[in-house]
RNA sequence: GGGCGGUUAGCUCAGUGGGAGAGCACUUCCUUGACACGGAAGGGGUCACUGGUUCAAUCCCAGUACCGCCCACCA
């Protein structure tokens, strides 16, 4: 066998995925005669690139599905990408503008072909991505959310919800994102905490224009759209005042009465505060409660506009050109009684990082509420659950304080509203423009129609995406067998944008959950907790890291980093490292397995229980527990677990003691089979984690079948499981430990030769065994004692006077104080009449144990002095 | 303001009501029939602080401090 010492990656990793691929390993059918397992990928977006968030996310899934494979389940992890409204459109107005023309010199029609091009040629770029780390979903079931079929399905949903009256048109305040020129969700806001300056601005009052109220505010430039004060009701500073009117400034053209209004906070400010409904969330809800106006002063591009009411000299300033302008102007009028620097929480945009701008704006709703409810439920019931449970939590908070849901946008790249408007402006919302046409006819007699220009929310594809995908509205065996999936995997920053909505519109639409659990991996940060951003520069590529160390590297690098509980990995990158020192290892005990010149029986074929030595019973017996507790860890989502178990068992257990264990005269009649059996074990445990190094190694060991991605899963209970012979070899193991401690404290070199005297009723193979793993030979003593601790005391005769004194000093302290500790513990009687019966019992045995070590080594430090005198 | 996490070795993190752990880093030694991307041995922690429950607390409870996340209409 000629394979180079050191594992490379690169010559494995594509080709092993070439061949998955060519070789359909990823798809499946529907096969309702075994157990669905079934995860819908959440669709990257077209415009995505794969970062280390994809890592925390997606390596999970990959492992789940390919786990549930060789199990034999129905097994399909189904893949997409998301059309990104906002984020395709920016990138082709970037791409126009580079050619010198804007998205309206196009015109609607040519820049929707134009980002169908552009997604078309440039755009899911991560699916390659992802195959290089290594993921394998079903990639000829792929679906865009801008695809025929799930545009139909958005569309039949529209309809059906507008039908049952939970989609409506209203004017509402929504989020306006002025750079992106569209509304978002309130859950694609973003708080952000800035320094900003509160002013305090005194408005006199119309019928006595020497007294004034004074109201404090971030933000003097909606002064011009404001058509109230407010006060709380209990404020007795200003109760004289409520009902009186004052002048705005700083026109002073218009009066505005004071009201008082709960929503008020007293101690904020001057307690109180100036309304402007048309642009601030709780402005607008007083407004609403006293039946106020709602002039907006600000226009798309949140310029000043006098368009609903006069807003004299600022018409047509910015909005932060017209708050210096305001500012200036109250300080010169001497209204402006206070400046004082203030810590505020400001809205930006997600996506652009624009200030969000409040407006009131005729959009599309859907009416939440009852849609929440069987959510709800479905949680309370315990019928949905998420893991881990804190999440459950977030997903009720949201649920419970719902507010609707804001749907179009004012966007070219999306689904367009399937609604349109007669000449007179009576909506008429339809699957197909024939059909509204028709309904025109009928209803209002007339065909003049006119598309609503708005698209939707891209959430509102995303939403119905575990059954949009599998054929919705159009039945199909797909749906029938893989609604509901089994899990759905996702990062907890869209618990609410996306896993909510899909459980509300799964329950309403399908009559059940879209999925019974939810898992939320950890997020990603850097190592000093920040998160990871390009203006940051501490971004780490995981291509990169794929390249450096490899794939299996990278996953098992992040999977280590996982704990279940936990909400943020510190991503070290020093983990991928070690990962692929681990591959490195496998690599090499696999060319020490191949290399062995008795060779090796075909697959999984062991040798006669009786024929098997006492190594052969320890690593079946630790191969057994593991595939226990690499089973449960994956059954439970604790991959830094399953993957914790995994090295320690092939580095430390098989690696260090097993191979070694293997090398010696007397085990090799049963290491062929035993090592072969195992490696081959253990390498299918391994093949959800690392699916390229495992597959690898097991084409080139003995085994059955094309690929391990579609070998069975190993069984325990086809793994021997003494216990006994385990613990024999680990008393040896531990009699090695001490051994080679005691070799180290003599500066013995490692090949300097000990003879181990070990009494003759320690078997042979323990005693070849110890001399192994100690650089030791054996003498058969039949004065050296009965067990293989008088065998150590032998050895250390040897020792050089000095060194024995110092040492036996040392742990005589160490024993001394374990002993007094237990006696004091021991005496206490409240601990021996109220503590368990069992525990005193073993405290009592450690007292012993302790005790009689004390003696061996008082004696042996005796008769040490002994002989010196 | 409400809710939720965290605080254990230099770093990243496990863990348990009854003798403090891992990996990395560090020190020393070692190319022994796979592996120096390796092997062996070792040093290193009043388990954030205060109080309570208990025979016994790093672990359970309460409070404090600090760090982080999510939600919310202090303009």
């Amino acid at each position: 066998m000629d394979l180079p010492k050191q594992y490379d990656p690169k010559a494995v990793e594509d080709r092993l995925y070439r061949r998955w691929e060519e070789n359909g390993y990823f798809h499946e059918d529907p096969d309702p005669a075994r157990p669905p397992f079934i995860i819908s990928m959440p669709p990257p977006n077209v415009t995505g690139r794969a970062h280390l968030g994809h890592g925390s996310t997606y390596t999970p899934m990959d492992v789940l599905v390919r786990y549930h494979r060789m199990r034999g389940d129905n097994a399909d992890w189904l893949p997409g990408l998301d059309h990104a409204a906002i984020a395709t459109e920016a990138v082709v107005i970037k791409d126009l503008a580079r050619e010198g023309i804007t998205r309206d010199d196009l015109g609607r029609d040519r820049f929707v072909d134009r980002a169908w091009e552009w997604s078309r040629t440039f755009g899911g770029a991560i699916e390659s991505q992802f195959r290089v780390l290594g993921f394998g979903p079903d990639w000829q079931r792929s679906r865009f959310t801008m695809d025929e079929g799930l545009s139909a399905a958005v569309r039949t949903l529209f309809v059906r919800l507008y039908r049952e009256g939970r989609i409506y048109r209203g004017r509402r305040l929504v989020n306006w994102d002025p750079r992106g020129q569209t509304t978002v969700s309130d859950a694609e806001v973003e708080r952000v905490e800035r320094d900003a300056t509160l002013w305090h601005v005194a408005y006199p009052l119309r019928d006595e224009p020497d007294r004034s109220i004074v109201v404090a505010t971030t933000r003097p430039e909606t002064m011009l759209g404001d058509v109230a004060i407010a006060v709380h009701p209990d404020d007795e500073r200003y109760a004289g005042l409520v009902g009186e009117y004052v002048m705005l400034p700083p026109l002073l053209e218009r009066a505005i009465p004071i009201v008082a209004d709960a929503a008020v906070e007293r101690t904020f400010g001057t307690g109180a505060v100036k309304v402007t409904p048309a642009h601030d969330a709780t402005d607008y809800e007083i407004g609403r409660r006293h039946d106020l106006a709602m002039p907006s002063i600000l226009d798309l591009q949140a310029r000043v506009t006098d368009a609903e009411i006069p807003v004299g000299p600022y018409n047509g300033l910015d909005r932060y050109d017209a708050r210096a302008r305001i500012v200036d102007d109250l300080r010169n009028d001497g209204r402006l009684v206070k400046e004082e620097p203030h810590r505020m929480s400001l809205s930006v945009s997600e996506r652009t990082g624009d200030t969000i701008e409040p407006m009131l704006s005729l959009q599309w709703f859907v009416r939440m509420a009852e849609l929440a409810a069987p959510a709800l439920e479905a949680y309370h019931s315990g019928r949905l659950r998420f893991i881990p449970e804190r999440y459950g939590r977030t997903y009720e908070q949201w649920l419970e304080n719902i507010r609707d849901w804001n749907i179009s946008r004012q966007l070219w790249w999306g689904h367009r509203l399937p609604v349109w408007y007669a000449p007179d402006g009576t909506p008429v919302v339809a699957e197909t423009e024939i059909e509204a046409r028709e309904i025109a006819r009928r209803d209002l007699g007339t065909d003049e129609l006119v598309q609503d220009s708005d698209t939707l929310d891209t959430w509102f594809s995303s939403g119905i995406w575990p059954f949009s995908i599998l054929g919705w509205p159009q039945p199909s065996v797909e749906l029938e067998c893989w609604y509901p999936s089994q899990v759905l995997v996702t990062g907890g920053d869209i618990v609410f944008l996306w896993v909510a909505r899909m459980v509300m519109l799964g329950l309403h639409v399908m009559g059940k959950l879209p999925f019974p659990e939810v898992f939320v991996p950890p997020l990603v940060f850097d190592q000093q907790g920040r998160k990871m951003s390009k203006s940051l520069g501490n971004a780490i590529d995981p291509m990169e890291l794929a390249e450096r160390y490899g794939a299996d590297a990278f996953r098992m690098g992040i999977l280590r980093q996982m704990r279940l509980e936990g909400q943020e990995i510190r991503f070290m990158e020093s983990r991928c490292e070690e990962a692929r020192n681990f591959n490195n290892k496998i690599w090499n005990a696999t060319r020490f397995i191949l290399s062995l010149p008795e060779g090796l029986p075909g697959a999984r074929i062991l040798p006669e229980t009786a024929a098997l030595t006492i190594a052969d019973r320890w690593i079946l017996a630790r191969l057994n527990e593991t595939i226990v507790s690499v089973e449960g860890s994956f059954d439970r989502y604790d991959f830094g677990t399953a993957a914790d178990v995994l090295w320690r068992f092939v580095w430390y257990e098989f690696c260090d003691w097993y191979v070694e264990a293997a090398k010696i005269e007397e085990n090799r009649a049963t290491r062929g089979p035993v090592l072969s059996f195992v490696w081959n074990n253990a390498m299918r445990l391994l093949h959800p984690i690392e699916p390229f190094i495992s597959e690898e190694v097991w084409l080139a060991i003995p085994h059955d079948g094309k690929t391990i991605m579609t070998a069975t899963w190993p069984d325990p209970l086809e793994v021997p499981n003494d216990l006994n012979a385990a613990a024999a070899f680990e008393a040896i193991q531990h009699a090695a430990e001490r051994l080679r401690n005691l070799r180290a404290e003599m500066g013995l070199q490692p090949r300097e030769p000990l003879t181990l005297e070990t009494p003759s009723n320690v078997p042979d193979a323990a005693a070849a065994l110890l001399a192994h793993f100690t650089g030791g030979t054996i003498e058969r003593s039949p004065a050296a004692g009965d067990t293989l601790d008088e065998a150590l005391a032998g050895v250390r005769a040897r020792a050089p006077r000095e060194l024995l004194e110092a040492r036996y000093e040392k742990e005589l302290a160490r024993l001394a104080g374990e002993v007094e500790r237990l006696e004091r513990k021991l005496a206490n009687e409240s601990f021996v009449a109220k503590a368990a019966p069992d525990v005193v019992a073993k405290e009592r045995a450690k007292l012993d144990g302790y005790r009689s070590e004390q003696n061996g080594v008082r004696s042996a430090l005796e008769s040490l002095t002994d002989s010196v005198a």
